[in-house]
DNA sequence: GTAATTGCAAAAGATTTGCCCCATT
DNA sequence: AATGGGGCAAATCTTTTGCAATTAC
């Protein structure tokens, strides 16, 4: 088993009438084991070591797919500007250092602003980044 | 006093060897009478009513000024995925509705947060979105 | 077989930049 | 008077899209 969200996948596809490719596939295993927060960019550099024609088109069209099915995550850092993809594992918030751009996640952390929030109605999605200084940079 | 905000940015032009130019004010001035969260876009068009020769280039550039100089801050939206502008006048979060991308603030919020994570080293900024259906849309 | 998806390339959209001229100091 | 900033237009960068060929079902 490539990865343990294909079956995920699979039973999202059946729902709504896509298809299964290697593409998909190979996208989200890759996010599955690399928690770096990379962009559309390095992922399809990567990507394309195993797939060598995959276009960047395709990989956005997946990411985008991935994202709306709330496999993925996109979040958009100060740093770079550019939009990040994380595994969707477990609501939790990021810290990103102002000097480096590193990402690292921060976990444990839904209770406390799904609580304190409840009367706004319902959240589908928390998204909250810290912006700092990294350790490796103090 | 055409913005309370006028004498910050002198002393801020002065620190750093800029000038206080009439399209630096009337932007200021904008975002501190709207706080709708606009794009660069509704800026331009708007400030242009006022001064009907600025030009898209001059938006970005001041912005860009007043963020790097914490008179503004960008939040970025997953709704259009543009950078919205925001007076920054106190740490608070902010609520992004789904379906009309309308973007409110959520006040007294640092407390909670900056205590949370002292231990993970200086916090410059917090950027908190919470992404759901308004009660308008619902 | 047929319908969705890919690869490719072009387009779109947001933001930045170079350059010459004008305004602020 | 000196020079930082503005206006304009072109360039850049990220992301999306149209289309013919390919692939999954």
């Amino acid at each position: 088993m490539i990865t343990n969200k294909k079956n995920d996948l699979q039973a999202c596809l059946n729902k709504n009438g896509g298809r299964l490719t290697r593409q998909k596939l190979i996208i989200l295993d890759f996010l599955q084991k690399n928690h770096n927060h990379p962009t559309a960019e390095v992922i399809y550099r990567t990507v394309r070591k195993k797939l060598p024609n995959i276009s960047l088109g395709t990989i956005y069209r997946n990411l985008n797919y991935l994202a709306e099915n709330d496999f993925l995550i996109e979040l958009k850092s100060k740093y770079d500007n550019k939009t990040h993809f994380d595994i969707n594992n477990q609501d939790h918030l990021h810290f990103i250092c102002l000097n480096c751009g590193i990402i690292y996640d921060i976990k444990r952390f839904e209770k406390i602003l799904q609580g304190k929030f409840k009367n706004l109605g319902k959240i589908n999605r928390i998204e909250c980044s810290l912006y700092g200084i990294c350790k490796q940079c103090r």
